[in-house]
RNA sequence: GGGCUCGUGGCGCAGUUGGUCUAGCGCGCCUGCCUGUCACGCAGGAGGUCGCGGGUUCAAGUCCCGUCGGGCCCGCCA
């Protein structure tokens, strides 16, 4: 037999069930465990499906067992033998047969449970019990799945017999074992650095830096899976739906908005670079103008900016565009996408149509456009109430065009003064110069600056707060920005720490209405909102004239559980209106000349009304796994400082390597 | 660019105001014993430049400065 034929499997590791016993299996796998009992050795033998407990018996066979001495966590094997089902231990105790009523309905009466705990106390059963029939009237299998316990129950001439079980609960092929007669080790391993095993506690660099063994662990084969279920599910609906997969380049053109790029210097053309997309946009664009009509495409996209929990310098978008498209079309393609990606791969169930909220709203009620709306502690406004107050801090911020907010923290009464002081910390990394607090007590306020208000002023606060006694209010008063992003961010934060975020919810949530442009004080000019080829609504667009921060974007967000999971918009079609918004910014025709001549040209060779929208892969996989951080959905994520811990990437290149490309180092820089 | 935080055998951690620290614990690892375990058990054992560099001191894991690496955040992310 050649070794190839010899090491083929005739079944995984998850997939042995009793209804195979008696017949012959072949596995491959990884050795989780090994327990050496010294006549007989068990190996917990684990794949990507699952762990099949395998036996090494010298009465089965004397050369298997032997070689089954040298192995260890995480070797290689290939082993052959018979499924059989995990035979009864120990007799434990006899009982009478009347008893058999009890396991024919599976409700034990209280003087047989009685029996297990006089065998021994170990045995005291639990009220998470299950009997199974193994052969009607003659044996039965009984879990208690609370103690993590089997028994074997078998009909006797005396009555019944009760054995210690052999069968592990916890495992799917646990009634079963693979009696191995021809054991391969394919390959030793070194000792591994950390367990493969879930709900390990272990430094995410040392994960990292062996992301090998990390991913073995089921949790991540888990999350690959659904990320591969996820892009499937994806590439099904979009082909059904009429749209075409199409690769846009990697190496592109760069475009001094948003986003650093990511550069890539070109042989061919000294001091001249590639820039790696930030997302397909112009491309997509150039698709629609080409009469593609639907387009998608599973692209990854660089981004050169400072990584968070949820950013990674390359990430993955499912880009989309439509043609005679508007904002109703592709809200309802993408909410039929979001629905059969998080139902097929995820298993959550999605109620359509989403909530639509406008911008402003957003921003007034949750400090932010990607509220997490799984809890309340809604943002209120108390500028009216505070305008003629006593509290100075309040009034002069006021004055000077600020805003008061609040928001009441349920149970806050309890909060003690260094837990305010790290609120009032918190809120400082946001540039809110304070945190002022009003704690609502049975017998009414209670703060040292209860007296610069009136009584009817906090009975405002606390009706429009919704704060009840035993709560605590906090307010912020300072510019709008300030406000929203020091209490928003106190809203989540406090949201977390109270536990009041329901964990098997999944809130989408549309934004929409959003301006077009943002004033940018310190140039003294607009700048796009988003970026500069998304289209005004009709209704607005004669405002570009008169009043361009008055212009109502078509953009919109789709926002689940405050994360940002999809963004789009409706685009600009028109060359006229196009040149228009770039007067508005202020880009000199030459300008646009160099850095979008192309596009503008294309606009102009007969350009459909079209629209899109970039849901975000990485995101929408840690969303259904219940995960907080972007890496863990990642097969192969940058660290914080974008370093690949495994290959260490970016590496230093040769000088001749440099030459070619005529760049010279300055490494002090 | 900035703030906070972590770095001690393979892993997770302890190590008080600098002085029995010749650095401790759990897991893992190695050797031996063990035929029904599944976190097997029992007995014995090995394994540490305290991230790195410098400084203060009679004395540094501990204090100071710098540096490298991980994480969270601000800025940034159209």
């Amino acid at each position: 037999m050649s070794q190839e034929s010899s090491i083929k499997r005739t079944h995984y590791c998850g997939d042995l069930r009793l209804t195979d016993a008696g017949n012959a299996a072949q596995l491959n796998g990884w050795v989780k465990r090994r327990r050496d009992h010294g006549g007989v050795i068990f190996v917990d033998l684990r794949d990507r499906t699952g762990i099949t407990q395998v036996v090494f018996d010298p009465q089965i066979d004397e050369e298997a067992h032997a070689l089954a001495d040298a192995i260890r966590s995480e070797y290689v094997l290939n082993v052959k033998g018979t499924i059989r089902e995990r035979e009864p231990g120990e007799l434990l105790f006899q009982a009478d047969a009347t008893y058999q009523t009890d396991l024919a309905n599976g409700n034990l009466s209280a003087a047989f449970r009685s029996l297990f705990s006089d065998a021994d106390t170990k045995y005291t059963l639990s009220e998470e019990i299950e009997v199974a029939t193994r052969v009607q009237g003659e044996r039965w299998l009984l879990t208690d799945g609370e103690n993590n316990r089997t028994y074997h129950i078998e009909r006797t001439e005396n009555g019944l017999s009760i054995y210690q079980g052999t069968v592990n609960p916890e495992l799917d092929t646990g009634e079963i074992e693979l009696a191995v007669d021809t054991l391969y080790i394919l390959n030793s391993a070194q000792t591994p650095p950390f367990p493969v095993e879930d709900d390990i506690d272990v430094a995410e660099d040392i994960r990292m830096r062996y992301r090998f063994v990390d991913l073995r662990r089921p949790e991540m084969q888990k999350t690959l899976a659904m990320r591969h279920k996820a892009a499937l599910a994806a590439r099904n609906y979009m082909n059904e739906q009429g749209f075409l997969e199409i690769e846009t380049p990697i190496l592109m053109n760069s475009t001094p908005e948003g986003a650093r790029d990511v550069l890539v210097p070109s042989r061919h053309y000294p001091g001249r670079f590639y820039a790696l997309p930030q997302s397909p946009q112009q491309f997509k664009q150039i698709l629609m103008m080409s009469g593609v009509d639907r387009y998608f495409q599973i692209a990854r996209c660089f981004r050169d900016e400072d990584t968070r929990a949820d950013r990674q310098l390359e990430f993955t978008q499912l880009d989309i565009e439509m043609s005679f498209a508007g904002v109703d079309d592709v809200l309802e393609v993408t909410e039929g996408l979001m629905k059969r990606i998080f139902e097929e791969a995820g298993g959550i169930p999605v109620q359509l149509p989403f909530l639509r909220l406008p911008y402003h709203e957003s921003m007034a009620r949750f400090g932010n456009d990607k509220p997490d709306t799984r809890f309340g502690m809604e943002l209120t406004d108390l500028s009216d109430v505070m305008a003629d107050c006593e509290f100075q801090v309040f009034t002069r911020t006021l004055e000077s065009g600020g805003q008061v907010k609040a928001i009441a923290a349920p149970g806050g009464e309890a909060f003690s003064r260094k837990d305010i002081d790290d609120l009032t910390n918190f809120v400082a990394t946001y540039r809110a110069k304070g945190l002022a607090w009003v704690k609502v007590t049975a017998d009414g306020f209670s703060s040292g600056i209860v007296k610069f208000f009136t009584t009817e002023q906090l009975e405002t606060a606390q009706e429009r707060t919704g704060a009840k006694p035993g709560d605590i209010m906090f307010f912020v008063a300072d510019k709008p920005k300030v406000v929203a992003d020091a209490l928003g961010n106190l809203r989540l934060h406090l949201g977390k720490k109270l536990n009041l975020i329901d964990h098997s919810r999944y809130n989408f949530l549309w934004i929409v209405d959003y301006p077009l442009f943002d004033w940018n004080e310190d140039e003294n000019r607009y700048e796009p909102f988003h970026h500069l080829f998304t289209g005004a609504t009709a209704e607005t667009l004669p405002l570009l004239d008169t009043d361009p921060g008055k212009v109502q974007s078509q953009h919109y967000d789709l926002v689940c559980n405050g994360y940002e999971i999809c963004s789009g918009s409706v685009r600009i079609h028109r060359s006229d209106i196009q040149q228009k918004i770039f007067d508005i910014l202020s880009i000199t025709p030459e300008e646009v000349k160099n850095r979008f001549g192309y596009f503008i040209d294309a606009l102009a060779y007969g350009t459909p009304p079209h629209a899109g929208i970039a849901p975000g892969l990485d995101r929408i996989v840690m969303l259904m796994r219940n995960e907080e951080n972007i890496r863990e959905v990642i097969a192969f994520p940058k660290s914080q400082q974008g370093l690949c811990p495994l290959t260490h990437a970016p590496s230093v290149v040769t000088d001749d390597q440099l030459e070619e490309l005529s760049i010279r180092v300055d490494a002090d820089h």
